[in-house]
RNA sequence: GGAGAGAUGGCAGAGUGGUCGAUUGCGGCGGUCUUGAAAACCGUUGACUGUUAAAGGUCCGGGGGUUCGAAUCCCUCUCUCUCCGCCA
């Protein structure tokens, strides 16, 4: 959520970078500030209107205690009308803050100055291009069907006991998924992030922490009966766990990995691009979040991307960095980085990470502080990126390294795996 | 699920209608002392809003009410703890 004093002290500049993603309705920005001029002066008035009556109320108080009761009476007879007015004033104000935050809320995070202008996907930019697409013989088979003929995934048996999207990982495809999350967690240790477990199911006010509410809904799975949410990715846990926190200067920068499954309604989702793995309503991730000081997070974002760079550069994966353009870009996000991974045999790019720099978005609806050099609290930045979720990479593993004697595994993952082959 | 108790500043914990944004202790910060540190002593120390700076305003779990005046009284919601029951 934008800051209603940046956006009233920096109207051109909103606009500006609104535009680069693309926003439509920019009208927005100029309401929004009528209403804040609006509400700044009902609140002078209910400001002064209090002042008054609370100096009376003390006045009052002192001639009771001094037994002047008719001069007392005299004052008390003035308050009615303030007292009305501080009510109707109250009133005014609340809805007036009401109305402004549904406004406000509905302004996406403005795109840092790198990041291209565009609408779709086609105009992301890429930053760069690393390792070797692999030459399959011509009967090489998509995940999906490797899957099958090693009994590593059985999506029928998901189908059964929940539904399409919920594969059922067996044998040498349920050790994979444990080995690859055990190496992301050690991995994430090394780079200096602190391991969590979290709760997967959030209540409303954390998913508005991280800009999941309002109007996401529709992508979470709700459990009404206790008004929780469970979790599309464990940024939103574990960003909140700093939710209304003021921190100290020196804390930061703040880091922190975990591994959860993810839920995602993927409401809309269908057709051959779906298939297999490539989009599963769960599938488990490991996430890194920093909490950073404003001046170091867009150096600590090029690490968070070397460190997931360095992730898929050990399981010998070929991978391009995505700078992603203003149309394609997250509602929170100041810049993104997607990784994708070749997958040889679906002949395509596959998202298997996703990094980006909040700035003051959610922290300033986390009341995420810390307290700056003048002992001031300031807005903290906030950045999370997948280390990585697992799926796509489990498709792109087992496709780029068929053999014809089976599926290599990558040494890194072999103390994991504690087998080489999948045969 | 049943019964009871509670929610106050970073933490602990006072405060039951007025001078309370809130006693005190711990912690934090600054200082004295010390080669340095500890101890001791002195001072300081909530957030938001607002202003050039002040003043002023708001906040004692959330919301509503009573009152000239509410941390304090009333209603309501949420959460936490204890005991009982059930249970991985």
């Amino acid at each position: 959520m934008l800051q209603v004093s940046y956006i009233r002290d920096n109207r051109e500049k909103v606009l500006e970078r609104l535009a680069v993603k693309n926003f439509k309705q920019p009208e927005l920005v100029d309401e929004i500030i009528q209403m804040d001029n609006d509400r700044r002066q009902t609140q002078n008035r209910l400001d002064n209107i209090s002042a008054e009556a609370n100096s009376a109320a003390k006045q009052i108080g002192e001639l009771m205690r001094k037994g002047k009761k008719d001069e007392a009476e005299a004052i008390k007879a003035k308050t009615g009308a303030w007292k009305e007015e501080i009510k109707t004033l109250g009133d005014a104000l609340n809805t007036l803050e009401n109305n402004l935050n549904q406004k406000v809320v509905l302004l996406p995070n403005l795109p840092h100055a790198s990041v291209p202008k565009g609408l779709t996907p086609e105009d992301n930019e890429v930053v760069l291009e690393n390792g070797v697409k692999p030459n399959l013989p011509a009967d090489a088979i998509p995940h999906w069907e490797l899957a099958a003929k090693y009994n590593l995934i059985d999506f029928e048996l998901g189908v059964k006991i929940t539904g399409a999207g919920f594969p059922v990982y067996k044998n040498k495809g349920a050790k994979l998924q444990r080995a690859l999350i055990n190496y992301f967690i050690d991995e994430a240790e090394k780079a200096g992030y602190k391991e969590v477990s979290v709760p997967l199911m959030v209540n409303e006010a954390s998913g508005f922490g991280t800009s999941q509410l309002p109007d996401k809904e529709g992508q979470m799975y709700f459990v009404g009966l206790d008004n929780l949410y469970l979790i599309p990715t464990a940024e939103v846990p574990i960003t909140n766990l700093y939710r209304d926190v003021i921190l100290k200067a020196d804390e930061l920068p703040i880091r922190n990995c975990g591994h959860t499954p993810c839920f995602r309604r993927e409401a809309g989702s269908y057709g051959a691009h779906v298939r297999g793995l490539n989009r599963l309503h769960q599938f488990d991730k490991v996430e890194i979040v920093t909490i950073a000081h404003p001046d170091e997070s867009y150096d600590i974002l090029e690490k968070m991307s070397a460190h997931v760079q360095g992730l898929l550069q050990k399981l010998g994966l070929p991978y391009r960095v995505l700078r992603l353009c203003g149309g394609d870009m997250g509602f929170g996000s100041a810049l993104t980085y997607d990784m994708e991974t070749w997958s040889a045999a679906q002949q395509r790019w596959l998202e298997v990470s996703s990094v980006s720099n909040f700035e003051t978005f959610q922290s300033n609806r986390l009341k995420l502080r810390f307290r700056n050099a003048e002992g001031k609290t300031q807005l903290a930045h906030t950045l999370n990126g997948s280390a990585l979720a697992l799926p796509r990479i489990v498709a792109t593993l087992l496709e780029n390294n068929q053999t014809e004697r089976g599926i290599k595994i990558p040494e890194v993952l072999v103390p994991y795996t504690k087998f080489e082959w999948i045969d």
